[in-house]
DNA sequence: ATCCGTGCAAATGATTTGCAAGTCG
DNA sequence: CGACTTGCAAATCATTTGCACGGAT
């Protein structure tokens, strides 16, 4: 956790950027909710636990700063708000989701999956892929067991 | 293109609303500029064009209906505003973008695709896939050309 | 002193809503 | 009549910006 918040300061300051209070403090619950994307307000409220004077506004700022940097990707789920996600270790491409249509929850998926697609778009298209957002909508594990709860499933569930 | 108005009419009412001359002044403008991308904006002046009576709101209650209706998807490339896609004749999933950073055109890709991902997700993840939302970013064909240009590649380029 | 960074309040811009009036079966 | 639609203006919500102050070099 401290060593990816000292990478963190050090990919600031290779930007000629300080890492002030503020910042860190933003940083410190990014960490700490990984895997909760987080939208700005979120964060805000958050960070406001431990340092209240902070002003939304800043979160703001430091929100598109650590997004510039390449060290969270701004998302967006067509809820009306961004949300932010700190990228992986030393991941190139952004990392793909599962957003559940019943329950509303999120999942991370690490791997790339696309490779293939990826070299299909740049012969068939001349497209050089950069980078690619990837999000899948369904239901999730949790929600199928529910419905399985409502209606038990026999052997010759049809009729 | 009258057939796809009517069968959009159709649509409508089996949901009980009807294609009035604004909604249907909207869906025209859709089906004009398909591979357009336009916001609401883009959509409330180009309907303004021929019924200058039109409402901003109007076009934007529309809009949100055929999004209801899976008629057009609402889509979100970042930048502030949504924008709408007309779904494919029988597409039963969302098709695929392909966006250039440096000039901003936006490609369509109608194939799947993914056929093979989604199964690894479904059994890997037990996530029932039931849509998806893929966008590559890049750089575009003509842009890399541009590229070339400026830079003339000789069969050598290093050092 | 100079810059960068901050907080606050005001501004902006996209989208939504309340409401009175209009349409059409 | 009565439900559905509309246009307009006002409201809302997320995000951005202007500005004067504060802290570090």
């Amino acid at each position: 956790m401290e060593n990816r918040l000292e990478k963190i300061k050090k990919q600031l300051h290779a930007s000629s950027y300080k890492l002030t209070p503020q910042r860190e403090a933003t940083v410190r619950v990014l960490l700490e909710n990984e895997s909760d994307h987080l939208s700005a307000e979120d964060v805000y409220l958050l960070v406001k636990e431990k340092s209240p004077e902070i002003g939304l506004a800043t979160v703001y700022r430091t929100l598109e700063l650590l997004t510039e940097l390449k060290i969270v990707d701004k998302i967006n789920f067509g809820d009306g708000v961004s949300r932010y996600d700190l990228r992986q270790e030393g991941a190139a491409h952004f990392h793909h989701h599962l957003v559940c249509i019943e329950c509303g929850s999120v999942e991370e998926i690490q791997e790339d999956l696309l490779e293939d697609v990826e070299v299909i778009v740049e012969k068939r298209w001349k497209f050089q892929v950069k980078d690619h957002r990837l999000t899948f909508h369904g239901i999730c594990h949790r929600c199928q067991k529910e419905h399985e709860k409502e209606k038990p499933k026999t052997k010759n569930a049809s009729i």
